[in-house]
This record gives C-alpha cells, structure tokens and sequence, in this order.
DNA sequence: TTGCTGTTCCTAGGGGCTCTAGGTTAAACC
DNA sequence: GGTTTAACCTAGAGCCCCTAGGAACAGCAA
C-alpha cells in the first residue's frame, strides 16, 4: 500500500480547510483522517491529539492572518494603515471562518511549538508600528493596542455570530467605527489620577 | 425509584454551572446527568440535545447578563452609565466563563424558545437607553451600538483567551478604554459623503 | 540482489459520547 | 383503587479519541 505522505503540517492543513468549510467543531480526528485518505490512528504519528491539531491550527491561522497585515500595511501609515491593517483582520476572519475562530481558543499550545511561530511578536510589532503615527506613549500605547484588538475581534466575533440585527449593513457600521476610532486615537485623552475603579 | 423532578430549567441550570466550572466543551449530556444522578437519555424527554442544551444555556445567560446590566445602569446617565454598563457585562463575563463563552456560539438556538425570552429586546433597549445621553441620531446610533458591543466583547474575549501580556494589568487598560469610549462618544465624528470602502 | 533499519500506516480494541426505541414505574386525577 | 400520563430506565447502534502492537514500505549496506 502506498504511502500517504503525511507530515504535521499537511495534517494541519487539511484541518484548517475543513474548519473553514464545515466548521471548528467538525475538525475531528477521524474527519481529518477520512480528508486525507488514512485511517484516523495514523494521524497520531504527526500530531499529539485533537487538542495538539487545534493549536497547531490556531497558529497556523495567526501566522497567516499577521502575514496579510503585514502586506496590507506595508508602506502606509496614520489613517491609511489603520484601515488597512483593521480591513486585512476582517477580511482574514471572512474568508477563513474556521482557522479564525480556532484563534479565540484559550491558549493551551504546545509551547515549543509557540516559541517557534513568527506570528506573535510579529503582530505586535505591526500594532505598535501602525500606532507609530498618533504620538502616543507607554502605558497608552498599550492602551490603545489592547482596545484597537479588542474592537477589531469583537466585531468580527458579533458579525460571525450573528450578533447584528439587519437594519444597517455591518459594512457600513466597520467603515465608521474605523472613522471613530481613528479620531479617538488622535484625540486620545489624557490620564488623570485616581483612576482605578 | 424516586424521581428526580427534573425540568428544562434544571437541565440548563445544571449545564450552566458545569460550563462555568469545567469549561463549555465539558457541557456533554452524560456529565449533565451524572451531575443531575440521572441516566443520560433521561434528559432527552427535556431537552431535543446536545445543541439545543446549549443553546439554552446562551439564553439563560444573555437573560442573566442583561439582568445584571438593567441593575447597574439603573438610575446612571452618562458616563456613569457607560461605565456600570461595560463593568457589568465584564463581570458577568469573569463570574461565569462557562454560560459567558456559550454566548457567542453562533445562533442556532431554537427560535420559538428565543422567541419567549425576553433578553435580546431589553439588552438592545438598555444599550440604546445608555447612549441617549450622548445625542446621536441614526445610522451613527446604531454604529456606535455595536462599536460598544464589539468592544465590550472583545476586550472580554482576549482577556479570557490569554490575549494579553502580563506588562500591564487588563484592569487598568479597561479603565483607560472606557475613558476612551466616553469621549469617542461626546466627540463622534460626523458621517463623511463617499464613504464606503 | 538481499538483508537491515527506521518510519509510516495498518488492524484491533477499550472507553466515552449522542441519541433512539421501547419497557417500567411513579405520580396525578377520577 | 384504577387508569392515565408522564418520567425515568435498559439496551443498543453508531461515532469519536486514543493506545498497543503488527505489517509494509523506503533507504541504505553489503
């Protein structure tokens, strides 16, 4: 009998594609096995186990999703990257449903596996480099990463669950946010003491 | 044998506690009825399923959160209001991680049952309650909604997913982005013409 | 060509899960 | 007390994860 030719990668790789066709939860071993063409028990010679696939997949999809923001915001700055790097994100989470959502797994990956993946310190360094224009200074630029973060996936994680009614098209509702957010990072406001509520 | 006197209702609410303690994946119908002393088929005469437990466990917690948002609002107008609103749905998200995280599955709940609760109308009627203060007027009411909601959730997400370093505290960042979305909202940009990438 | 070695992929099987079919038995009403 | 209506049960099919151990292929050496 021929050899199927697997590797961990191309394991992970079918799984990410059919997380992006039937969804995270169908990512199952005897699924991925039945994809590929091998009986479910040879999988385990490339990956630990179902939990091991879905973090490999969560890392594949952060490196990718880093990898086109990178492209999109390459050479632009203040407004133009802002948009550019927060339409790269969406537009990954569009048309990867799947690997995107295995991203919002509590992180419980293989941490060598982690130490060795660009994504993560790459994804900072593209915020923070897209932030470079408005000025701000640590703590708020911290700030201003973990709320840009926070809104960009909120939305996303809203749209994909179909958590905005039909009135207004969430289109439209990204372009403004964009807009707001973009004049709140220049008009970020100042600290004042004895916050801590 | 004695009966258990079970209902749906303690069918969700078991589900419901075990999300919060072992995680939303732990949700299975044996570990529900093991939990409840019962056989596992015994709980299909309550509930049609897996997906359909589940399903009411992100409507009793959408219920639940809205509950608590009602409560801390009341009475708060501006940015007191924006404030007890964002606090109270972080801590409905950090008291229950279970019931919290079967929020966001999408929606494939069964809509004569969504239809009976009265959650999703009061928690938009709060919302928009919140930000009458701020004197928006459609399509940016609407906009600024889900800029909130997205932020809102997606801070929580994160924060939950392990998303944030440990260099500043997820507290203190929280403060500042409330600050932030308080004015974003006394400063909301007005719409331009064109704009529609 | 033959034999050796390491790895890939297999079969077999245990245990957990979901859900259905059909039987009992407890509670509720007459 | 008898009848009816449910709640709860046992039994079982089918799928899943994962382990243990065997078979077969690839590469290399003699």
């Amino acid at each position: 009998m021929a050899r199927a030719g697997l590797t961990a990668d191309r394991v992970t790789l079918a799984g990410a594609e059919l997380a992006d066709e039937a969804g995270l939860d169908q990512v199952t071993m005897s699924q991925v096995a039945r994809r590929l063409g091998v009986k479910d028990a040879s999988l385990y010679t490339h990956v630990r186990g179902l939990e091991d696939l879905r973090g490999r997949i969560a890392l594949l999809a952060a490196d990718e999703k880093t990898l086109r923001i990178a492209e999109a915001t390459a050479g632009r700055s203040g407004k133009d990257a802002l948009v550019a790097f927060a339409d790269a994100w969406r537009e990954y989470a569009h048309a990867h449903p799947g690997r995107y959502t295995a991203t919002q797994l509590p992180i419980r990956i293989d941490p060598e596996l982690a130490a060795n993946a660009p994504g993560p310190r790459r994804a900072v360094e593209l915020t923070y480099g897209m932030l470079r224009g408005y000025g701000l200074a640590e703590p708020d630029l911290t700030d201003a990463v973990r709320l840009l973060r926070s809104t960009f996936h909120g939305f996303v994680a809203l749209e994909a669950a179909g958590g905005f009614g039909h009135e207004r098209s969430p289109q439209d509702s990204w372009v403004r946010a964009l807009d707001a957010l973009h004049t709140l990072l220049e008009h970020w406001p100042p600290s004042r003491e004895g916050d801590s509520a």
